[in-house]
DNA sequence: AATGAATGAGTGTTCATTCAT
DNA sequence: GATGAATGAACACTCATTCAT
């Protein structure tokens, strides 16, 4: 019972590591069983064979099916995460137009990293086998752009930032989600310019010095 | 025994009506069992129960157990389509800031009649799974859009009207579902007047100095 | 209730006529669809769809699904039954290797008219589906064999008519159905010279002054 | 725990042990649901029943219902062909009427051991269901007859051995089954007689004149 | 007589989960 | 820890038969 928790810091047991090990062994089963079978076809003893375990194996691991495909959305999830923060790290001093544009870029290159997989979750999946990791990052970043969006929007609007966050949020989510999936006769140079103006245009330009529009 | 032979074209025959009516009954058990049990609970047998009616019986009236759900979801998008073209047919007339507004507030009216069944679909059913009135739907409108941009919006901004129009119906569409399904602390109007104001600023004000065609 | 039994003889009531001519369509309908979807497909909603009538009717004229398929395969066996007879009926004066020769000839054409359903019949459907025609008719016809054997056949061997008789009618019946169906690589002319000769050789020349080769 | 790992080709682990009493144990339950229900009436769940094991535990061991049935049916048919095989096996160097009389006893012996399922599978299971075992062993059978009067028998018929073997491997097959099935009133020593004359009278005696190979 | 909707027990098969080894 | 045989309820679907009309 009194097992320590991480004795120094980061150090894992021996145990641990084959544990956290098998683990990602039976996310990646499950994501090529996904792949492979389809939704409706993905069943627990198909995940087991795939990772070369026995069924029985997967209850040391996870509590139940539902688990193991949430982890596996999960992993991919935290993937994209992953990618679209890297891209997105060394373009921190950009503002305005050319952030939303980076953002853009970014977040339809980790879209499109994996668009085989990316169908399944969005169309196959329902909704709530996704775990929580999309509701999270939906809620971190809005947070992010409610704040960047207090600090450097013009005040000519009268919005709170929190609105427009929650309205941009969705919104770059769900049409570049959708852009890659439809594949629509738009070029991705277009796509971008368009989106990057609506959003530009919304929430007001960044320079307050800016004439705008008359309304 | 004297059974009227249908004269009047347009007339049913009781048999028919009957199996109207149970299909309708099927359709309704289906629904109930669905937002009951959720999608992958939702069995035959446990439709043909609530519908108080034997499983080989359901047989009769549709082919499969695909079918029966995809009549569930059907029923519902026609009335939404039905409610939504209602709401709308009599602001025809209007144009620009104020035409999105009446479509906003009447997608809301429709979306907001049965919340419960529009995040069972939208949540819980895959995608796959939701026929093609939706994806039919969103190109017939797509189309009305496109339309619509061909003529009036200014000629400021270079996109393709089949461009914003995509982008447009796509944006409006899940941004008000989701504003229905999370209820984020956004009062309808703020949502509406954002919506509105995003979406004039990125189609362009109907340039008001351009000779409108006559209505 | 009191209804007549035929009341001058042979003629029928119009509704027995309409009754006969029932029995036949359901009859037909029932050798297309085996024919058609094989014996474990052949249900009785299938054969009433081919009947043209509701599957209610069915029991107006058949206790249930056995029954159906038994009249099947007893009209089939009715007409080979008639159709052997037919050719046979004029070689009635034959004796010995030309009256064996006649009846396998006429037992093949016989068997040959209709080979799928003989397939049918002998390959797919349970003997005990088969009605008790056929074994009637190895009675009957082995108790002609029998009498002819009692009056025609040589002295010189010791078996019983009804023993002779009843391996001959077996043996004729199930080598002559074989050989429809398997076609083997056998001309039928050789065929029924070699079984013509056994037959022959077993049951002894019909004429008793023919020598016999000795045993 | 010092589970040994098969030192010795041959020997084998306890789980496929136990695999292979659980196969015998389903063979055995179909085989009894065979007989008592039929044909039509053998289900899987009454197979399962039947076993003591649950309906999921009988695909461990088979693909399908078919696969069930067919392993019951084979196993009998390997039953038969070692019975048969034994007993003829030390007649191995008679010749003529001796091996004729020796192979319908041998017959007759191994057919009479389980008249019960005979009946079964000759009269009850559609000939498509009875497995490919019949088939071959007639084949083999037939090419064994067909060498043995190539060899053996006297010049003065004219028909092709192939010929010959084909109708008499047909022949032998059939009446005796017909035989402990019908038991109509024939001694089987009388059977016996008139089979053997009937074969050798067709067959023609081994010429006595002709040198025979050196066994 | 004829209908055909309704039945409901039954089918072969799957699969998440358990537990003795 | 790991196994994998065993489970058994559940599944989608069929069909011989009935019976109110």
């Amino acid at each position: 019972m009194a097992r320590s928790r991480t004795p120094t810091a980061l150090r894992r047991t021996p145990q641990q590591e084959r544990s956290r090990a098998m683990v990602e062994r039976i996310i990646a089963a499950g994501q090529r069983v996904l792949l492979r079978d389809g939704y409706e076809k993905a069943s627990t003893n198909r995940v087991a064979e795939e990772a070369g375990i026995s069924p029985g194996s997967l209850y040391q691991y996870f509590p139940g099916k539902e688990s193991i495909l949430a982890a596996v959305v999960d992993r991919y999830s935290a993937e994209l995460s992953t990618r679209l923060t890297a891209v997105l790290a060394d373009r921190l001093d950009e503002r305005g137009p050319a952030l939303v544009r980076s953002t853009l870029d970014g977040l339809l290159d980790a879209l499109e990293e994996n668009v085989e997989f990316l169908r399944l979750v969005v169309q196959e999946l329902p909704r709530s086998r996704q775990g929580s990791r999309t509701a999270d990052l939906e809620q971190r970043i809005g947070d992010l752009v409610a704040a960047y969006l207090a600090i450097n929007r013009s005040q000519t609007r009268g919005a709170e930032p929190a609105t427009s966050a929650w309205i941009v949020v969705r919104l770059v989510e769900h049409l570049t989600v959708q852009y890659v999936l439809e594949r629509p006769s738009i070029s991705r140079a277009t796509f971008v310019d368009e989106m990057t103006a609506m959003i530009v245009a919304y929430v007001g330009p960044p320079d307050a010095t800016r004439t705008r529009a008359p309304s």
